[in-house]
DNA sequence: AATATTTCTAACTATTTAGTAAGCACCCAA
DNA sequence: TTGGGTGCTTACTAAATAGTTAGAAATATT
């Protein structure tokens, strides 16, 4: 499955790790990911889950998070409103990157 | 090895997500390890494989990655200068997060 | 004597990204 | 009538990140 990512060729505009991280990269993305993950989860709990992100950069994210296709969204005609956020396809196959991230992390980093 | 992710907690300052990110995020960051990756390469020829990337930047994430341990230096006392760059035991230990996005990108991006 | 080579530094500027603070909408409960 | 809970927006400011330009150092080659 993963084996010839040896050859490899220089990084201009078709690498897929540069593709990977225009959608990826950013302070907060992955963690929203990584709590994400599996579940349906609130708004409001997502943002008790990712210490310290503003709900601008929350809401910024989950939006382009959305608009990438890796995030769904359901919000249901409630008040107080209640939104739900999960994982699409796409979104979960970010998972096994995360799970990387998050076991170098707990492996190596104090 | 990757059984219990799913017991997931938040993200604080203890986060496994947060402390890799605080070291591999980055615009160019995992895209040098990417080029890296199992060999030992010149200052020139990386310049070369990461297209687009100006001199301050490559200098800037090489020596960053050498504070951080994931990148070893060797420079040879020779004019005009030769200095070689290889991952360390560390940096290794990077590649299968770097594979996976490499993947990622393969399988799911334009 | 002038030029090219290779790695790296420094000063300065621009761009991108993130943080702060305030407020809106809606309905319910006190 | 006031205030609370929930999700979200906007305007403004600050910080982090990246780009540009110029140049140094020592030798070989022209």
């Amino acid at each position: 499955m993963e084996k010839n990512l040896k050859i490899i060729n220089a990084c201009d505009t078709n690498c897929p790790v540069k593709k990977s991280l225009s959608i990826l990269s950013g302070k907060w993305t992955m963690m929203i990911l990584y709590q994400i993950n599996t579940r349906t989860i609130r708004y409001g709990e997502l943002k008790r889950a990712v210490v310290g992100i503003s709900e601008k950069m929350l809401i910024q994210e989950l939006n382009s998070l959305v608009e990438h296709n890796l995030v769904s969204k359901k919000a249901y005609p409630e008040i107080p409103p209640k939104v739900e956020y999960k994982l699409t396809e796409l979104g979960l196959k970010t998972l096994p990157i995360i799970d990387q991230i998050a076991a170098f992390g707990l492996e190596n980093l104090v």
